[in-house]
DNA sequence: ACAGTACGAGACGGTACCGTACTGTTTATG
DNA sequence: CATAAACAGTACGGTACCGTCTCGTACTGT
């Protein structure tokens, strides 16, 4: 498995090939197709041991606070090289194989959840309308991030997080109007 | 050219072979080695055809007329099936294939230059300070547009670019107080 | 001691692909 | 009209990969 994601890393998801694998990690190709049926799902099992899992800030925490600790640790996740090198595999290969779109979607999901909580803070707050879709404030938040993290034109620091947050509330002030 | 584009959208990269273009354009293989000394030069010159180009809005027009019009033709474009299936290839690739990078540090660039474009205006008009970066504002304006098409959680439509600009707008007035 | 199981090592057939070489045919150009 | 360039078609060697298969070995529970 480790062997696997070096080598994803190193040449891409085209790179991770069962001979490859097999000479790196010195398992034997009996013992792979033992787990694995097929070179696919060597894969997209490779992706599911990828997903990082984020987490609930403290509990105490108020909505701004919430909101920066986890918008930082996301930035702090695209900054690794693991999520930078594989993530756009990760989004290449969903659409067309659909167990890579089921582990996609999982990754979102858990995302979803943890940013859900956060706007659950901020609902009690009064500072997000609760009639406003989750899944939108999701996108308007992270957007930029991803984007930064894909095109590589913004560095990932402290600036682009305080920008994001602070453009983000801005956005919800409005909203509430 | 365009029989590599259909392989492309249909398979992902790895489907544009030698073979399968000369099979599927009728092309013979020593014609494709006329023009392409290799696989990686046809690749690489298929993602030049496919850069798409924004336009700059109208002269006449506001700052936040322009803005909602520019954002709303790079929407368009990220609806459209083209769009859509290559993009995830080129940023996966481009992280490997420094003839790809170069591919979209192109496409980037235009990008640019016609959202600086819109940006002067909205400085004339007093909404932008000039200090601020301009690669970090486009960031924060196309970041959630291009989530929303990477992810598909969120339609790419009307609400996402009135909620995307009014966002930004909202952004760059707190931002210049 | 013995059967059952997981494993390492690697050979093998089959396939897909790259890049080259060669043969005719068409097209353009002086 | 002659000659060169561009082309279609195709065969070929070499390589990489997948998935199957066999064989020998270590470990485990009975």
């Amino acid at each position: 498995m480790d062997a696997a994601t070096c080598l994803l890393m190193e040449g891409g998801p085209t790179a991770v090939t069962v001979d490859a694998v097999v000479a790196r990690s010195g398992v034997a190709k009996s013992t792979m197709y033992r787990h694995w049926a097929t070179r696919d799902e060597l894969v997209a099992a490779m992706f599911t041991h990828l997903v990082p899992s984020f987490e609930v800030p403290a509990e105490g925490l108020g909505f701004e606070d919430s909101l920066r600790a986890l918008v930082g640790s996301v930035v702090q996740h695209m900054s690794g090289e693991q999520f930078r090198k594989t993530v756009p595999a990760l989004l290449m290969l969903k659409t067309r194989h659909q167990e890579i779109a089921e582990v996609e979607e999982q990754l979102h999901a858990q995302q979803q959840s943890v940013f859900d909580e956060v706007f659950r803070r901020g609902e009690v707050e009064g500072r997000v309308p609760a009639t406003v879709d989750r899944e939108l404030l999701l996108t308007l938040l992270v957007g930029p991030l991803m984007m930064a993290m894909m095109f590589e034109s913004v560095p990932l620091g402290d600036e682009l997080v305080e920008r994001t947050v602070a453009q983000f509330l801005a956005g919800l002030a409005v909203a509430s109007e």
